[in-house]
DNA sequence: GCGGGTGACTTGAAGCGTCAACTAAGGCCG
DNA sequence: CGGCCTTAGTTGACGCTTCAAGTCACCCGC
């Protein structure tokens, strides 16, 4: 098809190893955490915490969807296995019973303080503390001009 | 549990936000394209391009493993799904039995040779075409700095 | 040269994510 | 107000990853 292609040069490929190394490894550190501490993937995690910071602790499942980058499908499946430990309840809107709101109960509001200190811990020890202050803002330039390409829409 | 809690700062929190989103996406992006257009994941992509670019088309399981960065269980199960579908095969090690030594086949390195270009452009399309050069080079930094923390033997 | 230990995988079961239906409520338009 | 499209969410099946257990092969000491 078309133009020849463009390998990637040594640097490039270099960088890209590093990028592709750490897109595997950040997420399962990041997740073995939690599990082992408090027993939660680090997807329930932003769940629970999305909840939290919400007005009434509430939120209605598509916007959880976006704040937590899952997928709808992915999030009904989620809340109704967090709703099953009873961190979690649901009930349709009143306005409009399409819509579910998913608040986010005591029990799991004190399962996520628990987690947090520990959580938090370990995203300094792992990236925010290994990184100077510039190194972490240059990070976060570079990862919203990927993330502009990624979806285009929700780019701020 | 020891001392307060160090939270992070709003600075702090929207790069690792940034970052966080992007290990979300980048990786389903990657998967993406390459299972529309040439039937493979990410990893069995690894796989394969691990297994071309060694002596005799060959590695074996656990090197292989620390190539694609998976897991020996993982590796094992791709292995064996690649194996069914003819893109490699598996012997034994003539000097030691324990090995397994894992070769692409011709088919398997067809399949191979028809994917890169488009997954190289995909690379090249939402991440390295995507930053200047400087930007790359200072984004291998951090990602190798992190990824020292993150498992410190396999540091260079 | 044989029993116990270690190394290198392989396997099976369990859990999670994705995709493609499916359900049900709202809105619209004649 | 009755049909039809759209929106919001749920569900089930399937595939993949993980974890724990299992299988051989090699090695070491006695």
């Amino acid at each position: 098809m078309g133009s020849e292609t463009r390998w990637l040069e040594a640097d490039e490929l270099a960088a890209w190893k590093s990028l592709s190394t750490l897109l595997f490894k950040l997420p399962g550190v990041l997740d073995y955490q939690l599990q082992r501490d408090s027993a939660l993937s680090h997807f329930e995690y932003l769940v629970l915490a999305g909840l939290s910071e919400s007005p009434e602790r509430s939120l209605r499942m598509s916007d959880l969807a976006g704040f937590a980058n899952g997928s709808l499908s992915r999030l009904s499946h989620v809340v109704k296995r967090l709703e099953q430990r009873g961190f979690v309840s649901r009930r349709p809107a009143e306005d409009d019973g399409r819509i579910t709101v998913a608040t986010i109960t005591d029990a799991g509001y004190d399962v996520l303080v628990a987690a947090a200190p520990g959580h938090v811990a370990t995203v300094r020890e792992y990236v925010v503390d290994t990184l100077t202050p510039a190194q972490l803002a240059e990070l976060k330039t570079i990862a919203d001009q990927i993330l502009a390409k990624v979806d285009p829409d929700k780019a701020c």
